[in-house]
DNA sequence: TAGGATTGCAA
DNA sequence: TATTGCAATCCTA
């Protein structure tokens, strides 16, 4: 039995959808309660909380402890989730994630100046290449001004639009890279900026004496039950591009000798579909060990090499099958080559045809119950996915389709998590888990413990699931310290 | 100074 | 070509 409980975490179960999770929120929907205001008592956050006057702190923290006790008597008495999804998954998640939080992640504060300096004398490099082309000095941060030297000085052709003008986004730019050396130089100067100030200036910023970093991980925020990560975000570090992947190893261990090892997922969800779904030829395709895509290619264009056109197509139609396809993309279907992709979908289905199966019956169970659930019965609510409206029940559809595969990996990780503590508390490992990014696990490695917990952590994830025709795969990344590797 | 808009990073 | 989240920067109200 849990020792503890979270009045917020009932909530966000029910409902994930529900913006601004919070307890004087949440006193106003249930009990019509108005609850006296953080920035009321302390003076529009003018003094701290120690400053403020004994009475009115006290008023303020038991208003928090009643409301709180209220809102669990409430809950107790409807118990319209699921127990096991609270009390097996996101409760002793919290103490898993708060373990995480406090052991925060070393960072290598020469490696992050080294890479500053190789941007900063790229982005002056840069600067000076676009001046000169535009020929004038402008702010090249600035949406409005570069569209004012593209489209209006130089007459650039414009691409596609925003919400209220001409985009200059990279995707507009690249188009224009072969005419206008100036957009592929514009591009450029932006990556290096995002580098350096979101990644490098952000993650220096936030760094105490012993050059630790701390993130907070936030359990109800999202609106697929995944987690999010903050201050900072330590989940969208970048990874492919050469000089954007250095910043991952400014990640280094802080033990001597240590290293840090990353266990992801490989393909989860289209694993998941395979076992989901019951599709025999896509299960023998992982069970021969194919890599997916390449067996999808197969299927879709009867032949084993394709050209780079054809995998583009390809690799959409994997990403539609899985995710389905939006409203916005239903309505743009006019489009030549996606409409040319609707053609390799339904192929796509005819060679897995126990998928088709497998949507099929899932949107008929939702429009009937008028929810759907994950491989751990995890419920959400689709009411509409039986509205009239047929773009409406298009878009409940998509969701009905997507949401079995990529909300049970959600909770496989998170389960994951779970025992993986558990099991290096067990062991009395030194070894720390310091990250979690969605489908990827990552450790902090005490010297000597490598071998086992590589062996175990990998064994707990790939076995999450019982009983399945096909298991799932776990991928080991993992570096030293290169500085103490020589 | 607050907040919308644009952009771009990850899975 | 999905979706969701976080954050930096610009720029207007």
């Amino acid at each position: 039995m849990a020792k503890f409980y979270d009045t917020l975490i009932w909530e966000y179960i029910r409902d994930p959808w529900v913006r601004w999770l919070a307890l004087d929120k949440l006193a106003s929907k249930y009990f019509d309660y108005e609850m006296i205001s953080y920035k009321n008592v302390t003076n529009n956050k003018k003094l701290s909380f120690e400053e403020v006057d004994l009475l009115v702190a006290a008023d303020y923290s038991v208003e928090d402890v009643y409301i709180t006790n209220k809102l669990y008597e409430k809950q107790k008495k409807d118990w319209i989730i699921n127990n096991k999804i609270l009390y097996d998954i996101e409760i002793p998640l919290i103490e898993v994630l708060k373990d995480m939080e406090i052991s925060w992640v070393k960072i290598n504060r020469d490696i992050l100046k080294w890479i500053w300096i190789l941007l900063e004398n790229e982005i002056l490099r840069l600067k000076k290449e676009i001046f000169s082309l535009a020929w004038e000095e402008f702010n090249i941060k600035s949406p409005k001004q570069v569209w004012e030297i593209l489209f209006i000085k130089l007459k650039l052709p414009k691409g596609k639009k925003t919400k209220t003008w001409w985009s200059v986004n990279s995707e507009v730019l690249l188009n224009l890279k072969k005419e206008f050396p100036i957009a592929e130089s514009i591009v450029k100067y932006r990556h290096f900026s995002k580098l350096l100030s979101t990644y490098v200036y952000g993650l220096i910023n936030l760094l105490d004496e012993e050059d630790l970093v701390h993130t907070s991980y936030n359990s109800t925020v999202t609106s697929t039950w995944r987690l999010s990560s903050t201050n900072p975000n330590l989940q969208n570090i970048p990874v492919w591009e050469w000089i954007a992947s250095q910043i991952r190893w400014a990640f280094v261990s802080r033990w001597n000798k240590g290293k840090i090892l990353a266990l992801d997922y490989s393909q989860v969800e289209v694993r998941l579909l395979a076992i989901m779904s019951k599709d025999k030829n896509l299960i023998n395709a992982f069970k021969n060990g194919f890599d997916i895509h390449n067996k999808t290619w197969e299927f879709i264009f009867w032949k084993k090499e394709i050209t780079w056109s054809e995998r583009k197509i390809a690799k959409a139609v994997n990403f539609w099958v899985i995710y389905g396809i939006s409203a916005f993309w239903l309505n743009k279907m006019i489009n030549s080559w996606v409409k040319e992709a609707w053609i390799y979908i339904n192929k796509f289905y005819e060679n897995y045809s126990k998928v088709k199966d497998f949507f099929d019956k899932t949107i008929k169970k939702a429009e009937e119950t008028w929810y759907v659930e994950t491989m751990f019965w995890r419920k959400r609510y689709i009411k509409w996915i039986t509205d009239r409206n047929t773009l409406i029940k298009k878009i409940a559809e998509r969701e009905a389709i997507n949401m079995p595969i990529q909300w049970t990996s959600a909770d496989i990780i998170k389960i994951a998590m779970i025992e993986v503590a558990k099991m290096m508390k067990k062991n009395k490992l030194k070894s720390k888990m310091i990250m979690q990014v969605h489908d990827e696990l990552v450790f902090d490695v005490f010297l000597g413990e490598e071998f086992f917990l590589k062996k175990e952590v990998k064994k707990i994830m790939e076995n999450i699931l019982k009983d399945t025709p096909i298991k799932l795969k776990v991928d080991i990344w993992e570096w030293y310290n290169w500085w103490e590797t020589k």
